[in-house]
DNA sequence: TATGAATGAGTGTTCATTCAT
DNA sequence: AATGAATGAACACTCATTCAT
């Protein structure tokens, strides 16, 4: 009875396996140029094994940034529900983050991917499902956050005339550029600590534009949980 | 004698002529599924003939860059010796970007290909000039406005604490990011009307998080030249 | 000016060197085991050459078919629509078939890959050019036979209950299978005279089948044009 | 004792079951369509499983052609033996086949295998076995038929220069692509019914065609038992 | 006996770049 | 100066077969 659960293990150790390779070689040099011809080599697999696990470069990818994506939500989600104001929920989401990537070349690599991603021809004949799950966890952090600054804009905190769904993209892309400069500088890595504390200040600054005329700042400092 | 001359100015025109055809291409589809026989059907020339302008596609991508580059700071770089506020400065910064980009998709381009640019392997056997030369213009920009915010620092407007080389990266990243998302969407292809006043907000709301506690905001009000 | 011409056909020449070089490759290892690669080194090309020539793998094979067939019509047309009786319109158009593939292994070679590429999947994505194209000019060969066929029936050569698109379908399998069964067996591969002489007994069997009750054999006697 | 018995059967049953399996899917989507993968996991075994009742696919798919042979020749061999006529044997002949395989869709799939199996490459360094064994029961089948044919002739029933063998492919073929082009077109696959009713008409052009000068249609009308 | 896992040897196709003319 | 023609190296993906357990 225990060897149906071994090979469960086993091969859900395979497919972390797999992704972990696929992750250090893209944090190592970056999303576009690795091929599952690379993967499979470092992770000591046939290119045919890969299939056996993912149906395709794209699944593989877009795994990986589910994966962080389902780690983070499973996180932050229930400090979000248990009725905290907007600007608690923007520290407890930074929190959450940083914990969860602050030690970790994760985040780097999933927004490498992400990126990517986007940049594909849109398979119109592909099957609607790859469509609608493409980035269903991913995207759901991003409506957290646009929820979140909404609650801001109704509890005073942030100006009135913010466009929530800009304000979102902003943080987006800030954190997506700072992650993307750290990687394309395959030279000098940065290390996953620098890279948190620039996000911290940047996201720090974005909050500060964010506010609303005369909101103390003290009241939005995310570094102070 | 004019005879050189005429080929030199020949020369030029078809450069130019050609890295036009490439950025028509690029805003209709992307600089990821552009090639260099894109390029060549839309210039009307062979593809042999565009390594005769272009050592490469990586050159005349950049190039692209460079040229809209050096047409900004040649707007931009007579305002700003007169000495100017580091405030009036940056507005003055924002009023050269607009009407020399604000009503054309030179900018989307630019983005898109700077961004295209990095994350393409390092030839670790290419002549070094190419390194050094490879953003020369659009890095004379980024200091530009590196320089400006460090003078708002100076002058009392922002932060003292501010980071200002991480700030011309956040404006950096964030244009970056609402032009990549502008193109991203080639069904609804947002007009650079639309971009621009994306871009102005943004910035609005860099601007102020970048202000030094207590500094008016209309002071920084960057629609108001 | 004599250089475009030349070029030109050049270009020909070599178009056609590669479909002989598939040709020969098909004939001696039959469709299914063939594939670009094999095609291109015996050309003495490389495979992405074959691509200047020819857009993909399907439309190479089908070209193959295709220009047969255009010769085939061209010779036989001509007979065809000067109001022979139907009986000798069969006979001249065994005799264009003779004359044109007698000596040859060509039609060896179309049918192996007319019943390869029907066997092949549905690109429901395809451009609809392609699913037109495919075998137009083969299929005109078809029809012309139903045609005959038909002819003959009204003439009272042939059993008026004679279904003429089996009637067709029927000649074609025979010459497809004996073309097959040629091709087949490697070791002793016939030569063309044999094939025809096993056609034409063949063809003459059939046209026995379908003839009306009671019309003289010498009639149909396809050997004495 | 009972044991090895019962094993035995078994064995039997599944190396059916996977024939069976076979089958449908052949019908279904065609020889060229279908591997192991399928085959497997229609039959709710493993692909490994596979090779310990099928040396291989070339094994697995010429062994589905047997066993309908076998069942084929079982059934009809008692009558041949009895002394009929060539002719009366011949429509005892088509009267096996119809009673045997009218109402299933097995001699569909027999042909499309058959086809299939000679495209392919000749293992020139298997095991001899293998070669002879190929078709065993299937060419027991084509040597029936000849032999009935050669009867025919030496009865005065078909004309006495008819080359047997040639004949007996000729029948092969023209079943052959009957059968192709019923399972080619996937949307309207017609039933057996239909298939036999071509097949019956075909015969009856092709006995028609083989037949002597002057013999009466009547005799050889294959519908009338 | 049965199988999950693994793979080698392919498939067709693309594209930046070079070179003879 | 211009180009048609050619190509090498890469790409994602497939499948019959094997083997440790």
């Amino acid at each position: 009875m225990g060897i149906t659960e071994r090979r469960e293990r086993e091969k859900t150790e395979r497919r972390r396996a797999i992704l972990n390779c696929a992750k250090e070689l893209i944090f190592e040099h970056g999303v576009e140029r690795i091929g599952m011809e690379d993967i499979a080599r470092k992770a000591e697999l046939s290119k045919a094994t890969l299939y056996l696990y993912f149906s395709g470069k794209e699944i593989l990818f877009s795994e990986i940034c589910e994966e962080s994506a389902r780690a983070f939500l499973k996180q932050f989600k229930p400090y979000w529900e248990s009725g905290l104001t907007g600007i608690s929920a923007l520290k407890r989401f930074w929190r959450s983050y940083v914990e969860l990537f602050g030690d970790s070349n994760e985040i780097v690599i999933i927004f490498n991917i992400r990126n990517y991603l986007k940049s594909w021809p849109n398979n119109d004949n592909a099957p609607d499902v790859n469509k609608q799950h493409k980035s269903h966890f991913v995207d759901a952090i991003l409506d957290s956050m646009k929820t979140i600054i909404d609650q801001c804009k109704a509890e005073g905190t942030f100006d009135p005339d913010l466009d929530s769904a800009l304000a979102t993209r902003l943080i987006l892309s800030v954190f997506s550029l700072i992650l993307s400069d750290a990687v394309r500088t395959p030279f000098e890595p940065k290390n996953s600590e620098d890279i948190i504390r620039e996000m911290t200040i940047a996201l720090q600054i974005m909050l500060r534009g964010f506010a609303k005329e005369g909101v103390n700042r003290s009241l939005l400092d995310i570094t102070n949980f």
